[in-house]
Formats: structure tokens, C-alpha cells, sequence
DNA sequence: ATGAAAGCGCTAACAG
DNA sequence: CTGTTAGCGCTTTCAT
């Protein structure tokens, strides 16, 4: 187990002091031809490589961002961090993943944890509790130490900051614009509850379509589900009571969980029932029938925000800097599960 | 934007030195009741947290741990991923996360990049083309600096480390006995070519458990796939070729290509054709029919790996010190696409 | 009980 | 051209 080589030991071995090591491998024309040839060259061999931290406290930035999510077992946000990290390490910094657990307290340990030298800036999308909560500090406070932080996905409208969202309420709009041009009448939808501002939009989106076809808005057609667990049986007791001929839904899960409830009914998708889903996953891709989906691209939002990100990490803030909000645009990816009804 | 606090600031603001600072914010003994009061008091005030930079430049640890895998966007990779954020948190550290794309370079960059002070330790699985490669220079460099090295799932032989693997043999013992118990007499394996690690041992294990019930071994019976791209194809004219009842795929994705193939051909699953595939995601829980398969457990890969490295971090090494290798069962789980046909 | 000083590994302003 | 020095933020030994 050899020690790590640093500045300190090479200069003792090749004789020189130590700055004239730290200059000749940094290229610095005050030193000599031959010196500087000497030095890297042994720098070369022994395969030197500076020490991050060392360079991190120097320099006041570690070429490092923070990711906070609230759960990384799902497809979207796994999307995200793959381009995250692809534009990051292309700039040459490193990701650092962190998981809220959807928990107010994980993610405000998180981010106390991350801010303290760790990190140079933020990516996130908020923990549900967060949202319900409506409890920024954390992110305050960072924001006024100068640290950038940019918002993806569950944002909120309260903090300044870069935000990289997607287009939830046209998004809406064009899955049920496609079921009403597909003929369909009475259609349900499967929503979470409000303070989850992606549902509370996709909701608008949905509401805005009806409206804009002169479709009666039914409440009763409407139904928000709060937890993940129980949500199959919550859509299949809805789907008993009311009789619908098309479905959208916020997220996968509850798009398959109404796929086969209507199945069990003795109903056929498409046939007798359309439903469109939102996130574009395996899931929906492989499904049979394969869904009808809003896709995300997630892989977008990730890059987005970490360009959005490094971008404010590597200029010096002038007075006249704004925040961006960058829309990422959806796109309704028609497969079986829909079908014209006319 | 106020300035971050630092025990300077402090100091100078109380009027005494840094190191009374530091030491009465660490309740040392040797500061008086009184100072240590004032002190504590105001930092709490200011709500003062030390630099992690510093502290990680001064103790020569970072609290950290890389972890590098192939692909995040992978439901295996996913639930290991939160296994090991989660011990990794409960012990105070942080989680870097890399991804090698299944890029040998990439794997060697990233290596090299986290290796230089940022992480204490590592936690990977090897890249496919490293695998086939053969080539772990890296791995031991970083090795013989001291570092510990944890590796999971995608292992090799020639490397002394910890490592954590499920009993891929076993595993794949498991589910074809399941399909010869269930009286299908014709098995065909859906595999990944042989430097895949896992590819290799999943076929043994179908092998063997053909050998246990004196099965003959059928090369024909046996499709080895390169690339994930082609492989529908490739299952589709395999499965054409070869008339088979039963179906053992190394992961979930052959598996569902398999059950589409046999859908296809005007067979059903499981009446006709048993299908069991390996990793349990969510796809095979909720396609329908949903599948038999052979679940990892990667949380608790991920969890073990976690703890195994810690371990190694927290103890100052001694000379009885030795290399754990961790088998984390795997467990059939049955469900709608295998069924008996005696 | 408090403080000065050294050192972790590196850079950069400043002397020589 | 090369070296000395100070400093990034913190801990810790050693003086006082």
C-alpha cells in the first residue's frame, strides 16, 4: 500500500520546493525549460493526479452538484439523473445523489449536509411532504448564501430560483384532446390530490380540454387518490360507480391500475375504453395493450438543469441576472390503449 | 447573500482565538463554563456548520462513498442504489454516484476522477466492456492506495475484495426446476454471452438443474444474446426455430419478449408456454400475465454493500483482515406465467 | 483556561 | 527562473 503522491513528496524527491513543482505542471512560463520537462515527467510516471479536496478548499468550489430526489426507484427521476450526470461529467463535475424519501426532515438533513462544502450548487424536485407543508427555508437559506439551486418537476412558485418544468397543463390538454377526438364522451380522471402541483395542473390541463370543447366538467368523473398504496382499489371502486368511456391518468401506475380494472369488467381497451397515461415508461412501452402516454423526457429535464446549473456556477453573477424557467415540451405518444371511436 | 460562518468569524466576533472556538464547539474540557456557553450559544444562534471540505482535507476521509454502476436507469441498479443510500446515511456518509455506461473508459475515468480525495471507498459493478476486457488495473491501483472496494453483482474472481453477489446458480436452479416440476420437457434458456458474469452463471445453474432431473443439455435449447437492442428479434426467430414449453430468460426484459413471442405465434402463456425471467421489477409484477420470477433483492444488495464498506473504513486495518464475499438469496416468486401442466 | 502554531495539499502573490 | 509565504477552514499539540 503505496501513499498517495503529492506535491510535497515530489518536491523533496526531485529537489525543488514545492510551488515550483505546483507551476511546472501547471504549464507556468516562470519555470525553466528543463525543470518543468523534469517534473512532469516524473509527474507523468508516478501518474500524479492533485488531490480534490486540496483543490476544493482552495478554490472555494468542488466541481461537484447535489441531486436531491424524492425516491430514485422510479423511472422519471432515474431519467433525470442519467442526464444530469451526462451534461455534468461532460463539464466535469460530479453528482452527488441524495433521496428525500418524499420526508421534509431527509430532505432538509439533506441539503444542510450537502451545503456545508459538499456541493456547489443544487438540483431537486421537491418531497411530497415539502409541497403539503409548504416549507422553503432550507431552500431559502441556501439561496441566500449564493448557492444556485435549480427546481425540476415539483416546483413551486414561491422560490426564486432556475426552474426546468414541463408543459404539465398542455401536456393534459393534448391526452384529453386525443380521447375527444377519439370519440370519447364521459372521461374519467385519475388524479393526485392538490398540493402535488403536477397533478394540480395535469387536473387544470384536463378541465381546460372539457372546457374547450364544451364538455361538461363533472366532479364526480374527477378522482384524486393520496396514497400510492391503496390506489388500485380506490380506481377500481371508482370505476364501478362511474361509467366512463375514457381515462387519463396522471402516472403510469394508475393507468395500468384502470387498464385492468376496466379488463376485469369484462371491458375491452381499447374498444370499449380508451386510457392515457402520463410518464413515459418500460411500463407503458411493454404493457399489452402498450399505453397511450404524455412523455416526460425526463433525460431533457436532467440536462436542462444541469446546464441551467453549471451555467450560474461558472459566471461570476452580474446584477442584471434573472431566473429562467425552461419549459420542456411533452408529446403524446399514441399507441393501443386508445382508439378512434368514430 | 451573507458569507458562509467560519470559526474565524466566530472568533473574531467573541473576541477570543480559534481554537477556543473550535474546541468549546466540541465541548472540550479545557475551555471555561462560561466562554464554552457564549460560544456555543452564538454559533447555535447563527446556526454555524463546520466545512466539510476542511474537515475532510484535515481528518484525510470524506465521509462519502462512490458508487459506480453500468446504467441508472435499470430497476436493479435503482432498488441497489437505495440500499445503499440508506445504511450509507444512517452512518453519516454521502453517495456518489457515477455511471460507466457499460464503458470501460468511462469506468477508469470515473474511477480515477473520485479516487483523488473525493470518496473514502468504492462500491461498483463492473461495465460489460470491462468485463470482457479483462482488464481491472484500476481497481487494483486504487486498491493498493488503501482504499476499500466493495464489489456487487457484476464481480470478478481475479480481484481480492468484499464483494456481494446473489447465488446466480442457484437462482437459475430454482426457476428451471420450477419449470420441470410443472412437467414442461423442452426448456429453452434466454441468456446474455458469457463474460457477462451473471449471463455465464445463470446458464450453469439451467445445467445443472437439467443434469439433476437427467434432462439432456440441448445447445439448440440455449440462446445467447449480445446485444440488448436486437434482442426481440433475435428471441422472436429463436423461438420460431425451436419448439419449446418452457422458458428461463436471465432477465426480465428477454422474458417479456418471449411471452409477446409465444402470444404472437397463437401459444399462451402459461398454458401452452411456462415463462420465468430473473430481477423482479415492477414490468414483471404488473404485465399481464404477470411474470414468475427469480427476485434479486437489490436493496439488500445495495444494504450489505453499504455496511461491508463502512466496516472496512470505520476499522483501522489489521493484519488477520480478510476478503468477505456476501451471497444474498434469491427467491422464486410465482405468479401467472408458469402453471402446471401435469 | 486560553492562545499560538503547525499541518492537511494546493495555489498564487511576492521576493529574491 | 526558483523559492518563500500566506491562506483556504479546521483540529490539535504545545506553550503560556
Amino acid at each position: 500500500m503505496k501513499p498517495k503522491l503529492t506535491l510535497k513528496n515530489i518536491a523533496k524527491e526531485l529537489d525543488v520546493s514545492i510551488s515550483t513543482v505546483s507551476k511546472a505542471l501547471r504549464d507556468s512560463p516562470e519555470i525553466g525549460e528543463e525543470t518543468r520537462a523534469k517534473i512532469k515527467a516524473f509527474a507523468k510516471h508516478y501518474n500524479y493526479k492533485p488531490n480534490n479536496i486540496a483543490l476544493s478548499l482552495k478554490n472555494r468550489k468542488t466541481k461537484t452538484i447535489g441531486i436531491i430526489i424524492p425516491e430514485i426507484v422510479h423511472h422519471f427521476f432515474t431519467t433525470v439523473i442519467s442526464g444530469v450526470e451526462k451534461v455534468a461529467n461532460e463539464m466535469g463535475y460530479n453528482v452527488l445523489v441524495c433521496l428525500s424519501d418524499n420526508s421534509f426532515d431527509k430532505e432538509v438533513l439533506n441539503m444542510e449536509m450537502l451545503a456545508n462544502g459538499s456541493t456547489d450548487g443544487f438540483i431537486l424536485s421537491l418531497a411530497k411532504e415539502t409541497m403539503q407543508k409548504g416549507d422553503y427555508h432550507h431552500l431559502v437559506e441556501v439561496i441566500n448564501q449564493g448557492m444556485p439551486v435549480v427546481l425540476f418537476d415539483r416546483v413551486v412558485e414561491d422560490i426564486s430560483c432556475d426552474k426546468v418544468i414541463i408543459d404539465d397543463v398542455s401536456g393534459a390538454r393534448k391526452a384529453v384532446q386525443h380521447l375527444i377526438d377519439t370519440g370519447c364522451k364521459r372521461i374519467g380522471l385519475l388524479t393526485t390530490v392538490d398540493y402535488v402541483s403536477v397533478g394540480k395542473l395535469r387536473t387544470h390541463g384536463y378541465k381546460q380540454a372539457l372546457a374547450d370543447n364544451n364538455y361538461p366538467i363533472n366532479e364526480d368523473l374527477i378522482l384524486k387518490i393520496e396514497e400510492m398504496e391503496d390506489s388500485e382499489l380506490q380506481i377500481k371502486e371508482f370505476l364501478e360507480e362511474q361509467n366512463v368511456d375514457g381515462i387519463f391518468a396522471v402516472n403510469e401506475h394508475f393507468a395500468i391500475s384502470a387498464v385492468k380494472t376496466v379488463q376485469d369488467q369484462g371491458k375491452k381497451v381499447p374498444d370499449d375504453v380508451s386510457v392515457i397515461g402520463f410518464t413515459d415508461g418500460e411500463l407503458s412501452r411493454l404493457f399489452i395493450p402498450s399505453l397511450t402516454t404524455v412523455s416526460q423526457h425526463g433525460t431533457r429535464i436532467g440536462e436542462e438543469s444541469a446546464r441551467l446549473l453549471i451555467e450560474k456556477l461558472e459566471r461570476t453573477p452580474s446584477p442584471d441576472d434573472y431566473y429562467k424557467t425552461i419549459l420542456v415540451e411533452t408529446e403524446l405518444v399514441v399507441r393501443n390503449s386508445t382508439k378512434s371511436k368514430i
